[in-house]
DNA sequence: CTGTGTTCCTGTTCGC
DNA sequence: TGCGAACAGGAACACA
């Protein structure tokens, strides 16, 4: 499911069950998800207690008590559910729907279950140590947080600067900004009133300082990110949050998979269109987004 | 260095 | 109803 708000709302769920629990049995039911996992990964984790359970762009990070970091990112199609009890391995069970795609079951001190579900199997798992993390390679070059207190209108226009890339694919470029995914993308443009194609470069002036639309734009992702965590996140398909729960932002979409549906701002009467853009699906209203 | 296209994988939806 | 094509929340990688 995972932009920013997915992820956090996953981290949300996951933490007041995984948190200060140990990990009694790490069930590793294939070799690898989008890469191999990490050498030992059973042994390395079997006994380990939890610290906390932190996000940083769009990865789940569990702090470990030997100083090492289980880092966890759920491509397009990873989740996490958490069962109360260990299930018996019978029929019913194996038959259940997307059992097949279970790659991870976390056996925990509590009794509980945390199991990774990951059809498409883009995510990925890996083991760091907390103090190598901000230099290593899936970590150093990660960008801005959205929601952290130095991103503004300002930030933008510094990591604007000169780019002939189109906004679309900026926004999406996580070591600018952090966490923003293809709905959240589409949805702040639209809030902006700002076109997917146009540069980013133009949000910036000719000293470097933002333009009234990069501070903006900055406005409303940071708007449209903490609506959606608020809201659970977005639940496209049978997406949920840990407990089982439906998370209900999609319904606030104004142009995200609206394609031919009316502009929702007010007085603009222009039409959502759909286009593709470095292989992307961009939706806007070419009316109001300029 | 910058920007764009391809690729990994499975499941769902849509048009015929 | 069946069947192939298009498409899906990400991002590493190859290449112009």
């Amino acid at each position: 499911m995972p932009e920013l708000p997915e992820v956090e709302t996953v981290r949300r769920g996951l933490a007041p069950a995984l948190v200060g629990t140990r990990l009694v049995s790490v069930d590793q039911r294939r070799p690898d998800l989008r890469f191999p996992f990490p050498e030992n990964f059973v042994q390395r984790l079997t006994g380990r207690r939890v610290d906390a359970l932190s996000r940083r762009a769009k990865y789940l990070l569990a702090d470990l008590d030997d100083a090492q970091v289980l880092v966890m990112h759920l491509g397009m199609s990873g989740s996490f559910r958490i069962e109360d009890e260990t299930p018996p391995g019978n029929f019913h069970y194996l038959k259940a729907k997307n059992a097949a795609h279970d790659h991870v079951a976390f056996g925990l001190s509590t009794g509980k279950r945390i199991i990774y579900n990951d059809p498409r199997r883009f995510g990925f798992m890996q083991i760091i140590a907390r103090a190598e993390l901000s230099a290593h390679p899936l970590f150093r070059n990660v960008g801005l947080e959205p929601l952290g207190n130095e991103f503004d209108g300002a930030a933008l226009a510094r990591l604007f600067a000169g780019k002939a890339a189109p906004l679309k694919a900026a926004l999406l470029d996580q070591t600018l900004i952090a966490g923003l995914g293809n709905i959240y993308v589409c949805e702040a443009l639209h809030r902006a009133g700002l076109s997917p194609r146009r540069a980013a470069g133009s949000l910036v002036r000719k000293n470097g300082s933002p333009t009234d639309h990069a501070d903006l734009l900055a406005k409303v992702i940071r708007e449209v990110l903490e609506e959606a965590v608020e809201a659970g996140g977005s639940s496209l398909r049978d997406h949920r949050q840990t407990n089982g729960a439906l998370g209900y932002f999609q319904h606030c979409f104004r142009v995200y998979d609206r394609e031919g549906a009316p502009c929702p701002r007010e007085g603009c009467g222009g039409v959502i269109k759909r286009i593709v853009q470095s292989g992307r699906s961009s939706f806007f209203c070419g009316t109001c987004q300029k």
